[in-house]
DNA sequence: AAATTTAATGCAACTAAATTGCATTAGCAA
DNA sequence: TTGCTAATGCAATTTAGTTGCATTAAATTT
């Protein structure tokens, strides 16, 4: 299993994370790759590059879907509990790289966190 | 504006957030009151009972949307950033009566957190 | 308690995100 | 260059959520 062939689409989709580390909706994604693929190709080319590793996912504050690509020095950014900040005024999303520190809950295994931040941004914020 | 006419409808969504401090999916929720009333007025109810400050509403980690009734002292839980558990063994989401404390980032205001947390519930880990 | 007003509802149609089945195409190894 | 099959394109489908409009039923007034 896992990314097999480095196929034209999966190159160009990989190129977009590669080049930036903000995140990016699959919405806009699609839209972004319209004159070069389907977007049936989109869902799938994104379902490989997690499955590697290489990028992994989130709900935005809309419950849409998001994906940013893992940081260079954890492989498993998937994992751990960074969370994401989405800018309500230029709609920008990325991770921040810290730690949430949650804390323990009587009775409650915590296994896994999403944390969604909203604010404005640095670029927007002067 | 807000709720004017205390409906059968409206009653019977209302009888299920003080029934029970629970978390439920809008998914749910309309299948459960599928012979009584219409999809469609189930999610106008939600809007009303949210605007009244009588639930909050929220993303689960799979994107979807979820409602949970508002704590009794604080009639805006909307605003603050308790978090939300989601049992991954038996589906249940719950709030959580805590505060997540969010670091200070640089360069970012950071106006609002949404925090889904899961793992292991308490009736399900014995 | 009948008449009136309009908030609330039901229903069908619609939008948008995400998924699926299947025929076709194109990486890549032999 | 051939053969295998992963990957793609496309159309159809599923599902969450929304909208317009005619009808119904709370609540208010007479």
């Amino acid at each position: 299993m896992g990314i097999i062939r480095k196929t034209k689409s999966l190159k160009r989709v990989l190129d977009t994370f590669q080049k930036s580390d903000a995140a990016i909706s699959v919405v806009q994604l699609i839209d972004n790759m319209k004159h070069h693929m389907n977007k049936t190709t989109v869902y799938r080319i994104l379902d490989r590059l997690k499955q590697e590793g290489i990028v992994h996912s989130f709900h935005g504050k809309d419950g849409l879907k998001w994906y940013a690509k893992c940081s260079d020095h954890s492989s498993h950014q998937n994992t751990d509990t960074h969370p994401h900040f989405h800018c309500n005024h230029c709609g920008a999303v990325e991770c921040l790289p810290i730690d949430i520190q949650i804390p323990d809950i009587p009775n409650l295994q915590i296994s896994s966190a999403e944390v969604i931040l909203a604010g404005i941004c640095s670029k927007c914020n002067p």
